[in-house]
Order: structure tokens, then sequence, then C-alpha cells
DNA sequence: TCTGGGGTCCTAGGACCC
DNA sequence: TCTGGGGTCCTAGGACCC
């Protein structure tokens, strides 16, 4: 019988600073959106508090203030590390891990055991989890992904479980369906919950009563395969983790944003750099991108400006000095003077495909197989002595406008700021 | 004053073809 | 002047996830 186990990371960014910062284990913490725009992550302190999620910072400085709450500027390094250790380690309970995000993972239980025997097994990769990265997880197992991850929920609401609760019989998936709420099943987001209200669902048990088709012709077809899953018609099924199909690097400015034209372009560059840095390490060519640049969507006050253009490519490449240059040429015809201040830009490659799948061009005058024995030894360069060492000019000197004055030091993989430990 | 970043999937509607 | 209908492909936008 097919079985999917979810692992996911408890309160996961807060979670990663306090392995470094033991003495806040019990108060309330706070992990920020990039330029310390809105909270991303809470302890459970925090929770109780009342802080919700995605809040401006500016909205709740009084609650910080008077509650002594911890603030971090989110520190993507420590915890992509962070996250690769905890994946390492529960690979090595499973032939399949699915990695879903940076905290969370489908893990294949098919035809391990009887229920008290994989329970057991459940709980001992919590533990190895919590000895072996400080991290703690709960873990979910059913027969679907959305039951699993309701299960998951359970996990981490009642410590009864041991970070580790299984749905495997029709009576307890029943029971935790009437005690779920519908609008935190996977699938269902705030527009769906909001229709099914008028309808007097509240709770994970409603849905599943509702009739299949009449799901299907009020939320499509991705709201009728939830409804499956929740009957335990495993509908999404564990593939191989799928190359991306697109990538996106993109921020947004602190304070006015960018006013000048060069800096705007530095920054394109930059993002352009590491998006084909990504399509190369999923060994992966784009052959369509889009370039985007806008004011705040805030300021009623001052002029507007909204640049998205796509271009696409002839050939598919994913080398960093043709992408760079391929969107700042389409910036540069798309930019307008006016004195506008963006405060968000990105640059998204998508059409994206296999690189040994490439089309050459019989009127191509480039050298490829140059071009890409140059970015092979640039590559090398980076990996080892960091990112950003070998760079293309136009990218500047890679210090955006951005705010984080709240960054915990990269204790893992900068060995200036590793952690000291005091005898 | 201050409002994240990176993805996926589905659908409707227009363009285009015969 | 008359001005169908079906199929496919593409794109923008919405909804969802973490």
């Amino acid at each position: 019988m097919p079985l999917f186990g979810l692992a996911d990371c408890n309160n996961f960014f807060v979670s990663c600073e306090r392995v470094f910062r033991p003495d806040l284990n019990g108060k309330p913490v706070l992990v920020l959106s990039s330029n310390d725009g809105c909270v991303i992550s809470r302890s459970n302190e925090t929770k109780a508090l009342g802080i919700k999620m995605g809040v401006p910072l500016f909205q709740i400085r009084k609650e910080v203030e008077k509650y002594g709450i911890a603030l971090f500027s989110s520190n993507y390094v420590l915890y992509g590390d962070m996250s690769r250790r905890v994946m390492s380690l529960l690979s090595c309970y499973t032939p399949k891990l699915d990695q879903y995000s940076i905290d969370e993972a489908f893990i294949d239980f098919s035809d391990m055991g009887d229920s008290k025997s994989l329970q057991k097994y459940g709980q001992e990769i919590v533990k190895s989890v919590a000895k072996g990265t400080g991290i703690p997880i709960s873990l979910g197992i059913a027969s679907t992904r959305t039951l699993a991850k309701v299960a998951s929920k359970f996990a981490k609401k009642y410590k009864g479980y041991h970070g580790c609760c299984i749905i495997d019989t029709d009576e307890k998936r029943q029971k935790a369906l009437e005690l779920f709420e519908v609008g935190d099943v996977f699938g269902i987001g705030r527009k769906m919950k909001e229709h099914l209200s008028k309808y007097g669902i509240r709770t994970a048990a409603d849905f599943a009563r509702l009739d299949g088709e009449w799901v299907r012709s009020a939320f499509s077809i991705t709201g009728y395969r939830t409804w499956r899953e929740l009957h335990g018609e495993a509908c999404i099924s564990l593939d191989e983790l799928p190359a991306k199909k697109s990538i996106c690097v993109s921020r947004s400015f602190a304070g006015e944003g960018i006013t000048d034209k060069h800096k705007l372009e530095e920054a394109i560059a930059n993002f352009a750099s590491d998006c084909a840095r990504k399509l190369r390490e999923q060994n992966t060519i784009c052959r369509q991108m889009t370039v985007f640049a806008y004011t705040s969507r805030f300021r009623t006050d001052v002029p507007q400006d909204f640049i998205n253009h796509n271009i696409r490519l002839d050939i598919g490449t994913n080398e960093t000095s043709e992408i760079i240059k391929t969107a700042i040429e389409g910036l540069r015809e798309n930019y307008r003077n006016g004195n506008f201040a963006y405060k968000k830009a990105g640059v998204i490659l998508w059409d994206i495909i296999p690189a040994n799948a490439v089309q050459g061009n019989l009127f191509d005058p480039r050298n490829r197989s140059k071009l890409s024995a140059l970015q092979q030894t640039i590559d090398e360069i980076n990996r080892r002595n960091g990112r950003g060492t070998v760079r293309n000019a136009v990218q500047g000197d890679n210090q955006l406008n951005i705010k984080r004055e709240h960054l915990s030091p990269q204790y893992t993989t900068n060995w200036d700021e590793i952690l000291v430990v005091k005898g």
C-alpha cells in the first residue's frame, strides 16, 4: 500500500536561529522578510501573543517593544545550509525523498511494516533530526499527501504523538477531518475558504461530504483533486524531483527605491547572474526571459511605472554573460526617463529545457563550446572562493540597497563567523 | 517612514489555421 | 455582399503553496 510521510520543520527559520542562540528557547522570536519588512517565521511564544504571519514590522513595533521579542533579518545562507543537513538525515530513512520546500519533504513509507512499528520508526526519525541538527520536526503519515499534511499538523499540535502522527484507518481519517478547519487543508486557500463558508462548510469533514461533481464544477480540477485526496485517493504522486519550469530572482529595495538608471541595471545584472547559476545547477537552459521593475504600489502620490518585458532567445542558453546582456538590453529598451523610484525588480527565466537538448543555429556566429568552457572555469572559481568572486563588470560591487538590521552571523558557512565556544 | 521571495498549476480568451 | 465552426497554441492572470 502506498504511504506518504510529510516531514515539516517546526517554525523553521526561528528554529535555525535558536540552534545558535539557545538562550532564546522559550522566548518570543521573529524572523523578518527582506528589508526587515514582514514577519515570515514566528516562535510558538510569538504566535501566542497574537502576532500574525506576514504582518509588516512597523505595525507591531509596540508589541515587539513590550514583550521584548527577539528579531532576526532573514539569513537564507544559514537556512539553506540547515535545510540541507535536515534533508540529508531524512534521506537515510527512505529510498525516496521528495523535498517540497526549504523546510518540508515527502518521504515514501510504502510497504514499511505495520502501524505500530511505523509509529516507532517515525519517532526515531524525529529524534534523529533533532539530535543531529537541533531542528524540531513533525512527521505525518497517511495514504495521500493531503492527509499526510493533516497528520503532520496533529503531530505538531499534540505532544502525545512525540512528533509522529499516523492516519491509517477510515475511523482515524474521519475523526481527524472533523477536527480540522477547512481553510487549513493543503490546497484550500483564502478564496476557496470564503466561497465554502457561504455554504456553511467549516471543517475538512464538511468539505469531504460534499458531492464530488459539484466540487469539480465549483473549484475546477485542482479543488476536486484535494477532495479526492481527503477521501484517501492519492492524486498527487511521489515523482522524481522535476527540474524547475521557471526561475525567478527578485528583490524589493529599501527606502525610496532605485532612481538611478545605472543602479537599476546593476541590480538587474545581479539578478540575471543568480538566475543563470540556478539554471546551470539543474543542468538546464532557458529560451525565454522576463525582466521587470516597478514602483511602489502603496504610493499613490508619486509617478508609477511598470516595466514587464518578455524576451525570446534565438538559442537556448544558460551562460551568465549572455543572460545578463539580454536582460540589460531588455531593460534599456523599456526604460523611460521620468524620475521613477523603482521599489522592486527582478528577472524570470522560463521555457526551460534540459541543457543537452539545445538546438544549434547554423547562423550563430559564436563558438558555443568555447563559451561553455569559460563558464565552467568561472563557476569553479566562484564555487571555491565564494559567489561573485568573478563577475561581469556591469554587476558592480553587488551592494544592493537592501535593509538587514537584525542579521545573525553566518555560523555554518563562513569561517570568519563560525561559532566560538567559550570555555 | 516602513508592506518578502520563489515557485506550480489551471483557465479563459485571443490569434491563427483550415 | 455574404461573414461558420472546430481545433490548437499561446498568454495573462488568478489561486494556491511555503
